[in-house]
DNA sequence: CAAGGAATAT
DNA sequence: TATATTCCTT
């Protein structure tokens, strides 16, 4: 298990008769950020709990209580509800202590309360669950965990922080009371737990920055949108920073690559030293015009071919939906291994002269791929957190994903909704570098937009799509170099889709499983200094989770394969990536 | 004073 | 690194 999010968010009702102490437990609980609902009465309490059922994680309540004794709500809830209670009073007579117990209190707790003790009773609940789930599946851990997860329904969805001491179920600590801790009554001690931007909590960021326009969002204005309590204002300013900057390097990329096409040098002469692959999750806001035109035109021009390979490719290539994740599941292993690592590889192993380092991006291809669907553009573009790469995690993070379609209603008024794009520039070692940009297409991605490791793994290794293309400078056919391995995974394939490209020149790559698919009359054309960037992808649903971790095994295995260079190294492998890196 | 945002701290 | 906090400007 690791250090998720899972305690925060916890929804807690506190029972206490005594107004004040009813306030400050309030308070202490709210800065553990768990949801809390205050209750005079215990008669009330079990009403609330009545009528809304499950809306509770947790109770706490006061052992005198005037109009019920606490001992017999106690048994009310357990009988109930069956949820954990935790009995607290101001003496802690052992008699009623063990009546607590008895009575079936998961703890017990002596006013005044610390902070250390309210911001450990999470662990009651995740008991809980944990034993309701093992009892239903009891299984491997991994998959206790995602069960466990899903059990907790929108809890997941409501947590975002991640405490700061979150090992997590640590036995919790004999109330050492010589610790002097003035935090008991005020909390004031206790560090504010700090906000993880999970994927969830990105995802409504972006949701609200989409809803209010990127030129016109503000930190207090998304913050309303998004609705999430406990975040605060100072959050998002910090997060919207972060997101600003990542946009801002994306854009500065977008010029690069431009500027290198512009001037078009067909000179080239080794290979490329420098082999970048990178991916990264992007998401351009319509807005994003405002900000970067350059961005923006670029994106729009590009729009129109992709649709049109979007449907093309769909015809020839279609892919049952359920399938394409059965397979990415089962053939992740192998193409792990194999099938992804050899093709790159093949295609990597061109390595060009070292150039300037300067040059650099005018020497790197770039693919861009910005997937939507139906108008939806993709959402994820920033980085999530790393946590560890297990796979329960990864399911856990990713599975809370809303749909696209669902979350994402596009209309007319929905500006942002910037076309698909997949574009990708090459230049040669030295100079020269155009090529085109080019229009790939995004396959089956379409429905949805999935994280880059998706897109990934759809262009590059895997099967299910095919996809990806690209424009490639006549240069580099030209200079290319013969013993260029093929690709297995991908095919060349000449498109028109840019009608300023002769099609000659414009090879596109289309990934398929088969090598022997690919066309005779393409021949293998070397890349020099490949990388490819800024696969926004797409859809969440289409995503394979479990594959996602596949997928950054994956790329470790490309890297290695290919040698590259330390510079390469800099670059974020595809989790990393999602976000920005640099 | 509140809010935004860059800079800086952790 | 990612997020928090501070500080300055509006």
């Amino acid at each position: 298990m690791d250090a998720t999010a899972f305690p925060y968010g916890l929804r807690v009702l506190v029972v206490d008769d005594d107004p004040t102490w009813l306030k400050i437990l309030e308070k202490m609980l709210r800065k553990c950020s768990y949801e809390v609902t205050t209750c005079g009465l215990a008669r009330v309490a079990l009403d609330i709990l009545r009528e809304r059922k499950n809306k509770f994680d947790i109770v706490i309540s006061d052992v005198n209580m005037p109009d019920m004794d606490g001992f017999k709500l106690l048994e009310h809830i357990g009988l109930e509800m069956d949820l954990p209670v935790i009995m607290m009073s101001i003496d802690g007579e052992t008699s009623r202590v063990m009546k607590g117990v008895q009575h079936g209190a998961c703890d017990y707790l002596l006013k005044p309360v610390r902070m250390k003790e309210l911001r450990n009773i999470w662990q009651h609940v995740y008991r809980k669950k944990m034993h309701e789930v093992k009892e239903i599946e009891g299984n491997d851990s991994c998959d206790d965990l995602q069960i466990l997860r899903n059990s907790f329904e929108g809890l997941d969805e409501k947590s975002l922080f991640m405490r700061s001491d979150s090992d997590t179920m640590r036995k919790r600590k004999d109330v050492d009371k010589d610790h002097a801790d003035q935090e008991s009554s005020d909390g004031n001690t206790v560090k504010k737990a700090r906000v993880v931007w999970s994927v969830d909590l990105h995802q409504k960021f972006v949701n609200a920055v989409n809803q209010i326009g990127f030129d016109k969002v503000g930190p207090k204005k998304i913050l309303d949108l998004m609705n999430v309590p406990g975040l605060t204002r100072e959050n998002v300013a910090s997060h919207l920073q972060k997101y600003r900057l990542y946009l801002s390097r994306l854009q500065k990329q977008n010029e690069e690559r431009i500027l290198g096409a512009a001037r078009q040098d067909f000179s080239h002469k080794g290979t490329s030293e420098n082999l970048n692959l990178r991916s990264s999750f992007q998401e351009q806001p319509s807005n994003i015009a405002n900000g970067y035109p350059h961005a923006s035109q670029n994106i729009q021009t590009q729009a129109n071919m992709l649709d049109s390979q979007l449907e093309d490719t769909k015809s020839t290539v279609p892919l049952p939906v359920p399938d394409k994740k059965r397979t990415l599941a089962s053939d992740a292993a192998d193409s792990q291994n194999v099938t992804s690592a050899s093709s790159l590889g093949g295609v990597l192993s061109f390595k060009s002269m070292p150039v300037n380092q300067d040059r650099k991006p005018s020497e790197t291809m770039i693919l861009e791929c910005q997937a939507w669907t139906g108008g939806i553009p993709s959402k994820q573009f920033m980085q999530y957190p790393k946590h560890n790469h297990e796979r329960c995690d990864l399911l856990g993070d990713y599975s809370c994903l809303p749909k696209p379609d669902l979350e994402h209603p596009v209309g007319p008024s929905n500006l942002y909704a910037p076309p698909p794009l997949i574009s990708m520039s090459c230049g040669m070692e030295g100079d020269a570098r155009d090529f085109s940009d080019v229009k790939p297409a995004i396959m089956d991605c379409i429905k949805s937009l999935s994280p880059a490791l998706t897109c990934t793994v759809d262009s590059v290794s895997v099967q299910l799509s095919d996809t990806v293309v690209t424009s490639i400078d006549g240069d580099l056919k030209s200079s290319g170099v013969d013993g260029l391995p093929s690709i297995k995974d991908c095919c060349l394939d000449q498109t028109n889709s840019q009608g300023s490209l002769r099609p000659s020149q414009e090879p596109s790559i289309i990934g398929s499983t088969e090598l022997a698919s690919l066309p005779e009359d393409l021949p293998s054309y070397p890349l020099h200094g490949v990388s490819l960037e800024n696969i926004g992808l797409s859809s969440i649903d289409l995503l394979n989770y479990s594959d996602a971790m596949i997928l950054s095994g994956l790329q470790s295995n490309w890297y290695d394969d290919l040698e590259f260079s330390s510079e390469m190294m800099d670059y974020p492998s595809i989790d990393e990536c999602l976000f920005a890196s640099s």
